[in-house]
DNA sequence: TCATAGATGCGACATTGTTGCAATTTTGGA
DNA sequence: TCCAAAATTGCAACAATGTCGCATCTATGA
């Protein structure tokens, strides 16, 4: 017997062209379930080893070409994905990464216009916007 | 005898506590002179292997700590480091990465305002913008 | 149920960045 | 100018992240 949580997962692989696998399908459930972007390392950790490493990039990297999820801010060593839902088109919304306990979470309702900020002969393709700060939680 | 950009740059250096070195006044020497961010990558080209490569990050970082140059902007595996005379305190101005050649420059005058973007309780303490695209030489 | 196209696990490798340690260099003082 | 102490450098090793090849396994459609 199939949930509804498990036809979601299962129709939004299939609708995309991809397989159905059990690493595919856990992968994407964290992303539903999570609300907020996930580094690899994160999906490794919550995975607890029941995924191979190169398996979770691969299946990222599926992921993002099938346009399921984003990948929304990259620094040192440290890519976050995300579900597309927030965002319009190929421009981001830009994220804000807390220094204290290193989670990202998403400026929805904030956008960056950079219109004639850029010289001649300039072509803008995309942009990467990053507040870093502190949370809630880690500012006391 | 010593020229006048030897003289300043002993004089960078000396004035903010750190010793005069060959490699030092060599890896200051292209900031000077590039007039544009630098990836650790390329002033090890630049130098042509004259320096090891955990040396350059020692400079660099010891650099960055004295406030000679900033840690402009973040990518993957691609750090960005600049002389800060174009920056005002701790919020560097925004970047436009080149796709094509892979050059940083500089977008002194624009600058993102996000009063207003982060929710309560939320401290932002810097922000990082890069623009990516084509640059006019990579466009045609 | 079966064949096969594709996904996975494993190992190897590349890149980036850091660290420990021994050897060298810088610098201030005699 | 020379010396000693302190700091810097080169080298090797290591960690983390990401990719790739290859053999094995699995999902899917017939």
């Amino acid at each position: 017997m199939m949930t509804t949580a498990q036809r979601r997962v299962s129709g939004l692989l299939r609708g995309n062209g991809l397989k159905v696998t059990r690493g595919r399908a856990e992968v994407l459930n964290l992303f539903l379930d999570a609300g907020r972007p996930l580094a690899q390392r994160q999906i490794m950790e919550m995975l607890r080893l029941k995924l191979d490493r190169a398996s979770v990039y691969r299946i990222l990297n599926a992921f993002v070409e099938a346009g399921i999820i984003h990948m929304a801010y990259v620094d040192v060593r440290h890519r976050v994905y995300e579900l597309p839902d927030k965002c319009g088109g190929q421009k981001c919304h830009p994220h804000f990464s807390c220094r204290g306990c290193g989670k990202t979470t998403c400026l929805e309702d904030f956008r960056v216009y950079f219109k004639g900020a850029l010289a001649k002969g300039f072509v803008a393709e995309r942009q990467k916007v990053l507040i870093e700060g502190l949370c809630p939680d880690c500012r006391r």
